[in-house]
DNA sequence: AAGAAGCCCTGATAGC
DNA sequence: TGCTATCAGGGCTTCT
């Protein structure tokens, strides 16, 4: 589920109770997520300073002051909650030191857990354990394994019409397939997919490479714009979590076709269709996206 | 080489 | 009520 704006909305509900602070302990619960955790993790976040919390494509980098940095990924179902005596107040009071304490009691699924030096708790829970962390050299990030073959950034510079065409040239597979293939952009997932195709009114089994070069072009602009307004989604609804349970990342959110097999397209009324592709669920409007 | 299927993992849900 | 089958999906790995 999450995807770029879900992670985004993460690291921004992350950022004010982290950066500038020191972790002040760090509890790994577990060997594991997906892959193992890197060797000595806990003693190698122990006081260090948060001195940056970045974001590329669906992972969260946490900069430390050791010169190293923490690769989070929050894979299906990762959730980070923040706790906290002054939860509400981090954002415009972040030199204030509440007292330890005040946090809800440990969950079941809860993997690691940040106790940072202003108050603040950040925990990691993910029940299905598809997330993953890492450290790496700050320095080196960019030829991290799991980073060195991200495509670019949408809302970025480097992605454009002519770097997404120059993708998807000679390509037989599905455009659904290609938009989810983060070599050719990052950061999109089922749901954002499905949206931007609906807007761009191209059927979801178009061969990539058969698609005019006009159509392709219109995919920048849309896929920037569904990006950003889920975003600014999340961004609204950050507040309200930080004031209830500080969950962050999951915000409501309508769709136009994702999940809305059999129910009326909001632009021709047309049932929404649900295919599979490569063994994930396509949702788009049969008549709307030719 | 490219494309598609397989796999990991648990919880929610549907069906019996 | 309770069990079982199915599905969800990011992204690496394996197969074709």
């Amino acid at each position: 589920m999450p995807e770029l704006p879900e992670v985004e909305t993460v690291r921004r509900g992350l950022a004010p109770v982290m950066e500038g602070a020191v972790i002040h302990a760090a509890a790994v619960n577990r060997p594991n997520l997906r892959w193992p955790f890197p060797p000595q993790m806990a003693e190698r976040l122990t006081g260090k300073i948060v001195t940056a919390l970045r974001r590329r494509s669906k992972y969260i980098l946490v900069d430390l002051s050791s010169g190293e940095t923490l690769i989070i990924h929050l894979g299906m179902s990762g959730r980070m909650l923040v706790s906290g005596k002054m939860l509400g107040d981090f954002h415009h009071a972040p030199q204030m030191r509440p007292s330890s304490g005040d946090h809800p009691a440990p969950a079941k699924h809860d993997h690691v857990v940040l106790d940072m030096d202003n108050g603040a708790r950040v925990t990691f829970n993910d029940a299905r354990r598809f997330g993953a962390m890492d450290l790496s050299a700050t320095q080196d990030l960019e030829n991290h394994w799991l980073i060195r073959d991200i495509g670019p950034e949408p809302l970025g510079n480097a992605f454009s019409e002519i770097t997404l065409k120059q993708r998807l040239k000679n390509r037989a597979t599905p455009i659904k397939t290609a938009l989810l293939d983060q070599k050719n952009v990052a950061g999109l997932g089922n749901i954002y997919v499905c949206e931007v195709l609906h807007r761009a009114g191209i059927n979801p089994t178009s061969v990539s490479g058969k698609l005019s070069g006009p159509r392709v072009a219109s995919l920048v602009p849309i896929i920037r714009q569904v990006l950003t307004e889920a975003i600014d989604a999340g961004g609204s609804s950050l507040r309200d979590y930080r004031q209830t349970d500080g969950e962050l990342g999951y915000f409501q959110h309508t769709f136009r076709v994702y999940d809305r097999e059999g129910q009326p397209c909001t632009t021709c009324a047309t049932p929404i269709g649900r295919i599979v592709q490569s063994g994930r669920s396509t949702f788009y409007c049969p008549s709307c996206q030719k």
